[in-house]
DNA sequence: GTCCGTGCAAAACCTTTGCACGAGA
DNA sequence: TCTCGTGCAAAGGTTTTGCACGGAC
């Protein structure tokens, strides 16, 4: 029965504010970090009642969004009409290359643009407080090619995201 | 009576696919161009509205899913519920800096940030195809000063856009 | 005269909120 | 017990679509 560091952790920010830690909200944190990719709130709450029958979707809802103000979480919106949330930890940044044939995100990571980034912004007279890269792409993975069907380029991670950390 | 380089493209677009200009479709062209700025299809209705009364909404969706097909507009999600669009000349590519306070919009570019952003992705075995890179920050004119009223960070254009290209 | 385009209104989506009941501390 | 959390259902906001009429060619 040992619990997950991040597990632990929403649950020390719940109590830190005296919320309470439901198993609900626990099952929606469990969820959430053993996918470790980058759900949709309706996909969170699929698997969410798969764990514990019975979660609303407005819990998950508001549970992601005590999750983004912990900074446990964050909030994407990969040019879809919707909301994708992704766990965070502290001092992790990182951006998003996408395929835009099979859906697939990975994530990298790079310290030269973030500083040529800074320069440009202080040049421009701009405090920086956050940003967001996204390449999209096509990846040449064998798994994306039998994928021909999903032409609009839209993403469709319900079959799962390979994980990529 | 002389017609924008732009209208005329949308123009000549719409006669390669048999497509008919009509006064609407040239309104929506004609502000969309004339502003220049990072308009959402409420904002675009209004003004084609303006220009020649009675456009409707579907007709102002319609014709910029056009645009962005032709590829004289691009779509953007600048983190709000809401599309905004762009005109776009080919070959020329820039990215944003967005300010969280006023919501101003400035564009950039950036060869040394292109080219790390391509090696990156060659070596993920990406063939890339489009990005977007944002940085959100606080801008420090006067002007964004006296609008702590906008507190949620939320962008909101509807004031105007100061030009900025 | 033929299509295509338009406007209206409604549907479809996703997100967000109100409220009465139930559960945690 | 008291407060906070939950689920349901409805409201909001934006995007999309169906349909009958009107306009471009």
């Amino acid at each position: 029965m040992s619990e997950s560091p991040f597990v632990e952790r929403f649950r020390d920010y719940l109590s830190a504010k005296s919320l309470k830690y439901t198993r609900q909200r626990q099952a929606i944190a469990e969820v959430f970090y053993e996918t470790s990719g980058h759900l949709s709130l309706n996909e969170l709450h699929e698997l969410a009642r798969a764990r514990h029958s019975s979660v609303g979707y407005a819990t998950v809802y508001r549970t992601m969004k005590l999750m983004t103000e912990s900074g446990l979480a964050e909030e994407h919106h990969f040019g879809e009409g919707q909301v994708r949330y992704e766990p965070a930890q502290e001092g992790d940044h990182h951006d998003h290359l996408i395929c835009v044939t099979c859906g697939r995100i990975i994530e990298f990571e790079d310290a030269d643009i973030e500083r040529l980034q800074d320069a440009i912004a202080r040049r421009l007279g701009f405090k920086v407080t956050d940003h967001k890269h996204e390449i999209y792409g096509e990846c040449l993975t064998k798994a994306c090619e039998h994928l021909g069907d999903n032409s609009m380029g839209v993403l469709d991670l319900s079959k799962g995201t390979p994980g990529t950390s």
